[in-house]
DNA sequence: TTTTATTGATTGACGCGTCAATAAAGAACC
DNA sequence: GGTTCTTTATTGACGCGTCAATCAATAAAA
């Protein structure tokens, strides 16, 4: 049986079970059994491409921040000038991938387990630094203060957000963007 | 030593050793023998006195919500008018009974244990059924869309709220007032 | 003697991580 | 082309620890 180069392809789908279980139940009280049933192989073999459910949780979290990353970046393509290059960010935060209950929930999870867990909280340092760092490069021609204006926009993309996992409602992700951009035209009125 | 009238010392003995302790932990995997040491009994008696672990976290979660809404209503006292008052709502989110890192660590974790936990879930829904509809209250003959301006308002809130959570730094409830109020100042622009 | 307070000990369940064992794909050697 | 060796894949079983919850026992009010 032992097709080779099976490691990758098992990573990935534990990786994803993760996220799904994580999802499903609402926490990280998920063993390491459940998400490599799911993911259709035993806990042993979890383990011996992981070597720990830290590790589990880690690369399912950095898969999570490389698809929004890549979202992000691929609106940025196509966004021409500050202004559209600010909503751009946020369409891309508030898009279908970022925005499904699983992906929300486990976004959540992840937030809560960067308190205990020092390199989720890198992980989620370098997401927010660049988040941030991209909002401000592009409000600083468009008004006074760009990093007073990114740290409330960026606090109104995680609020939204975090409300959105909370209420167990059907994602709506068009009013959060239309909210957050409502925001910045605000900022930006001279 | 059977002293009576133990029961609601020691109850609140146990609320108050939940917090710090989930605050310690940054997370809900706290025993109840860990809650019951700082608290200075068994976890027998913790047992005895709340019947189950769940019960504790409930406990622990009203009491914070408590706190809380005694903080909002005592700044209500003192404001006069509509700004005033969502000033005041504001203030006393931010204010610093609610903004110990404890506290705020101890919030993260009720939201998430929200996803899994119904009573839990019910209980946060009361309480941000009620923030917003003061906000909405205020705002009325302030803007044109009350409804629109308390979802950016107490999104942005708990967005600041959480950033505040998550970097480890001193909490700065000044700041985070500030950015509220900021955005607060920009919605009322005619 | 009934009620309240209190705890040490125990139970029963559960979960992470390990290990030994099995099996097949290739590599190497003749 | 066969035989042996190594590497990769895979799992069932299990040890060890932990923890929530229960219980039986002790002690002191009332």
């Amino acid at each position: 049986m032992p097709k080779l180069g099976m490691e990758p392809i098992r990573r990935a789908a534990l990786v994803k079970a993760t996220i799904a279980e994580i999802g499903k139940a609402g926490s990280l009280d998920v063993t390491v059994a459940q998400i490599a049933k799911r993911a259709g192989m035993s806990s042993a073999l979890a383990h011996h491409y992981f070597g720990s459910k830290e590790q589990i949780f880690l690369a399912a979290m950095r898969h999570i921040l490389t698809l929004y990353g890549a979202e992000v970046r691929g609106a940025l393509l196509m966004a021409d000038g500050p202004q559209a290059r600010i909503q751009a960010i946020v369409r891309a935060g508030f898009g279908t991938s970022n925005f499904r209950p699983e992906t929300i929930a486990a976004w959540l999870n992840f937030y809560v387990l960067s308190l205990t867990f020092a390199p989720a909280a890198r992980l989620l340092r370098v997401y927010q630094g660049r988040l941030r760092s991209n909002l401000i490069y592009n409000l600083r021609p468009l008004v006074s203060d760009p990093g007073a204006v990114a740290t409330r926009l960026a606090g109104l993309i995680d609020g939204l957000y975090l409300q959105q996992g909370l209420s167990q409602t059907q994602a709506d992700g068009q009013a959060a963007t239309a909210h957050v951009l409502a925001s910045l035209a605000q900022e930006l009125r001279p």
